[in-house]
DNA sequence: GATTGGCACTCGCACGGAATGAGTGCCAGG
DNA sequence: CCTGGCACTCATTCCGTGCGAGTGCCAATC
């Protein structure tokens, strides 16, 4: 690939054929954009870009379609992010400040970013394992049963019932509570676990009756909140909005729309679909067969890793048919991210 | 409608075409079905149904296909709820055993109604204006910053940040803790809001320095509670699933699926489409344009409500095509119910 | 050597008419 | 009231044709 002008030429076929939803042909193209030269000319450089593998035509009379490849050159040589207008940032701003809670946030992140790209959107919840615990709150329901309350610092709450065997005493359970939060607030999932299970059994106490009472209802909380932390469950929580822009891909029902209605039940398959959390501003383009699943081979996935401190805990990003808006989808992907990361900074 | 024959063959009619999808001609059903007269004398019983209006024949030279009044009568009269099978039984109440909180049961039973149904399932959270207080919790987070966590007993957590202008200490907050759950616990949300204020304003406290400091902190404390309870907003948290099962719908994709996929964004939209909870094992049937919604014209809703108690607090049901399978969806969606209902009871 | 206008060629698609056949309505006889 | 027979309707399917968008190639031009 060296020469200049075919690459306007393949810009041009990707953003018209991103705009009218057609095969575009050389006359089109020279008309649309301000290409300095006659259709022929364009139509050799066509001829190129097709022996190239960059476009393809449909059927000998159409005009070309761009190739995954071609695509791909266009996202990583081609386009500039478009940075958003400052209504936008407003706009974006505006709409997440309002939120109440983290459930709150993630469902407006979802739907902010589905109208912004008019695609798909998908937002995972921030991983559990990397965020550090805030509190921990033990309410007894009843005598013998706990209401364990795990906050992180992310803002996420998880909540577990535990039934335990003997009655509990108001002070035991306060005594129990200040030592847990004294051993984990601030300390990082991973860790917590350990400092979780010395309480339990602390090494200097001796083995007499009430002791012995308060290990194991240590015992059993802490292996409660151990479970909860290591819920890799939860971990795959999801948000999905924007469905109905599938709506506009109709036509390719079958191809498109229907492995992607799919895919979006399944989010062991769409989490491992958006891959790998990339943090600093960096945002992941996978085109069609790129990715890891044949059936999605019509579908491109644009991404990226969001968290406070620019820490990538979870991913975020949009989902839609390879022919679609990159730079707009890119620009609107880290925007959001980077707003969301703002606001659990500030939580 | 007085011919016992015809409301067979009204039901043959309403069956057949559920299963194939296509108009069901006179020869077809006297074969499929073991109706013991000729095509000849349906064709007769078919001109009479048309004639009220049951049926309709799309063009001319076309088998005939049920209006919505003809699945109203089908579904009115000429269906018994079959009962779910024990192992189907046996497979809903392990599924639901399994869950760990409200959002596992409530994200379970709607995958667990999208697959039994091959329809889109929608359950809505249990109310919060209907349930009672369990317990609150007050956290400090950091000496300005307390967190509030509001517990009620359908499992339903709700959390909310707070920030103080002075200091709060300790003890404070522990009185105030008590103070509260001493008003509340036990009470309806409805009520609640009144226990709170007059924790705020004692009449019989004098008007001293750290009394009005409590005071404040009181009055923030129960308005934020009071916010979090009347939120509305949260009323309107539903779970959606099986969105793929629209993709077998994919011929009639304008007319059903489209509308459908956008009202399923609308959270408010399809609220309103589920309708009133109805309690006491009583299933809500809403065929075609029925509806409130001339778009979902084309679209059915199986609902019913469900709570502790057999009290409704929420609605729970599939959404599909008018051409679904009425009496499995409605086995299916009282089923789910029942067991959810189950659930809630116990927690 | 790149660019351009000209021109023949390809091929999908839209249009129109004929054949097909499923399904109906009606009628006369049982 | 049911049934077999029969003429009729009309959506669907299948060709065949014409059209036109778009291409590829070539010779001429700058």
């Amino acid at each position: 690939m060296q020469n200049e002008r075919r690459l306007s030429v393949l810009r041009a076929i990707v953003e018209d054929y991103v705009k009218t939803e057609e095969p575009v042909g050389s006359k089109a193209l020279v008309e649309r954009h301000g290409l300095g030269v006659s259709p022929a000319t364009v139509r050799n450089d066509m001829a190129a870009l097709e022996e190239e593998g960059y476009i393809t035509a449909p059927h000998t009379s159409a005009g070309r379609v761009p190739t995954d490849k071609g695509y791909r050159l266009f996202v990583d040589r081609l386009t500039t992010v478009k940075p958003m207008t400052a209504a936008e940032k407003r706009a974006i701003a505006g709409f997440l400040e309002g939120a109440v809670d983290l459930d709150d946030v993630v469902s407006r992140s979802t739907r902010l970013l589905s109208q912004l790209t008019r695609q798909v959107a998908v937002v995972q919840y921030p991983t559990l394992s990397r965020s550090t615990v805030r509190h921990v709150e033990l309410v007894a329901l009843a005598p013998t049963r706990l209401l364990l309350v795990l906050i992180l610092s992310t803002g996420r709450v998880e909540q577990r019932l535990l039934e335990v065997t003997e009655e509990v005493s108001e002070e035991t359970l306060a005594s129990l509570r200040t030592q847990i939060n004294t051993a984990v607030a601030g300390v990082v999932i991973a860790e917590a676990g350990e400092a979780l299970r010395s309480i339990a059994r602390p090494a200097d106490q001796p083995a007499d009756q009430p002791a012995a009472a308060h290990d194991t209802l240590a015992a059993a909380v802490a292996e409660t909140l151990i479970e909860a932390m290591n819920d890799h469950r939860s971990d795959e929580r999801i948000s999905i909005g924007g469905t109905s822009n599938l709506a506009r891909f109709g036509d390719s029902f079958d191809t498109a729309v229907r492995p992607l209605l799919e895919a979006l039940e399944e989010h062991v398959v769409l989490l491992k679909l958006m891959g790998e959390a990339t943090a600093g501003g960096l945002v992941t383009v996978r085109i069609g067969a790129e990715g890891p699943y044949q059936e999605l081979s019509q579908t491109s996935v644009v991404a990226t890793g969001y968290g406070p401190g620019d820490e990538a805990l979870a991913t975020l990003g949009v989902v839609g048919p390879t022919r679609m808006d990159y730079p707009g989808s890119m620009a609107a992907v880290r925007a959001v991210a980077r707003y969301l990361s703002r606001i659990l900074d500030e939580a």
